[in-house]
DNA sequence: ATAGTTACGGACCGATTGGTAAAATAACAT
DNA sequence: ATGTTATTTTACCAATCGGTCCGTAACTAT
């Protein structure tokens, strides 16, 4: 019988995200990586074939835990306003209260790798459609839903505007900047309920 | 008298920029950047002196060619809905009939090198702060301008979902989902004046 | 204790990296 | 022809790159 791996897959991939995320593809070296995962090259190529392949393994870990988690925000939201509201001041609560301006790793791999890996770009598109039904259906809910066809329309819309406000904190824009965003972009999800005062997350001024 | 030099700085940072735009800083090699500009890295490093200052230069050719283009649009348009329709549309023009993928260099960068270099933030920061005041210009001008407190906030919220839309691009995303995202970002532009019908460039539905 | 299988750690590999140096050649005015 | 500076070519540099190889180790079954 083999030797028992001494490491956990799933804590591997995830460092290799917070490597590749702060780095980029080809700013990352084997020894940043190393570094970051606590483990040798060779154990690292046994696993994931190549660096290529540890960096889709990043990106399929941002997608089970980031892009998921986003999901459930929505999902789990008294309304969308609310989901909305939590999902997008809570990037800018990250970037403002505890420094975190990595930005969007689906983002950065939109520009960085995607161009450049046509494996890379199919699991991009493949994620941001998934983030455009997830915005969509959020849209479409409850008693303020819009219809199927405006939800996607406006969904695209928002994650754009989604999209940009994460390239700004990943670009060190003020906070008042993010904030306004945020206030502008909230004004595009559609209230609640038109009857039901107290509800509504966003107000104009 | 010395030997006058052959090349023109302008020409070669616009070839800088090219390399730079396409594969980002740490994918373009040396070997890339001669092959891009046609000259040699002696040359180069005479005028540029390290790799980081021909991508400052390649940032500074951005600007001064693509950001001021997006700035002479807005200026001179009839009216801003004219204006950043002109702007928002060709970009997805430009990406549909002619394929041009490379999104925009300011977000490439942003994301890029911005995170790693201090004074590519700078320049990035000082770059992002010129494009939200055209954008509030515009905004505000005409008629139909708003005031400029709301141009200011507006202009990041549309400013948001421009840069959303060229991540977008360089993600590869399709050209009804871009199309979208210009038709609903464009509802955002206050129309130049409501009693003149036929002006308004975007209509909902 | 040994064999079989797989994992780990150090060594190694050819290629490429960003950058520098020197020599030959070139372009210009004098 | 000379002086000055630039360009090109060639060479060089240490370091690093992504990836592979091999000796040793961990486990179970025999």
């Amino acid at each position: 019988m083999a030797r028992p791996r001494e490491f956990e897959i799933d804590e591997a991939a995830r460092a290799l995200l917070e490597v590749f995320w702060a780095k980029g593809y080809e700013g990352a070296s084997l020894s940043d990586i190393e570094a970051a995962t606590r483990l040798n090259k060779q154990s690292l190529y046994r696993v994931f074939e190549s660096k290529r392949g540890m960096y889709l393994a990043a990106l399929a870990t941002y997608d089970r835990d980031h892009v998921a988690a986003a999901r459930t925000i929505l999902r789990q939201a008294a309304d969308p306003p609310a989901g909305f509201a939590t999902l997008l001041n809570g990037v800018v609560d990250s970037a403002l209260a505890s420094g975190d301006r990595r930005g969007c790793f689906l983002c950065n791999a939109s520009i960085d790798q995607a161009p450049q890996d046509p494996e890379t770009s199919g699991r991009v598109a493949s994620m941001i459609a998934g983030l455009e039904r997830t915005f969509a259906e959020a849209l479409a809910s409850g008693p303020g839903g819009v219809g199927k066809v405006d939800a996607r329309r406006r969904a695209r819309k928002i994650m754009a505007g989604y999209f940009g406000l994460r390239v700004l904190v990943r670009s060190g824009a003020a906070g008042r900047v993010l904030r306004d965003v945020v206030d502008q972009l909230l004004e595009d999800v559609p209230a609640a309920e038109k009857s039901a005062p107290g509800k509504a997350v966003s107000k104009p001024g």
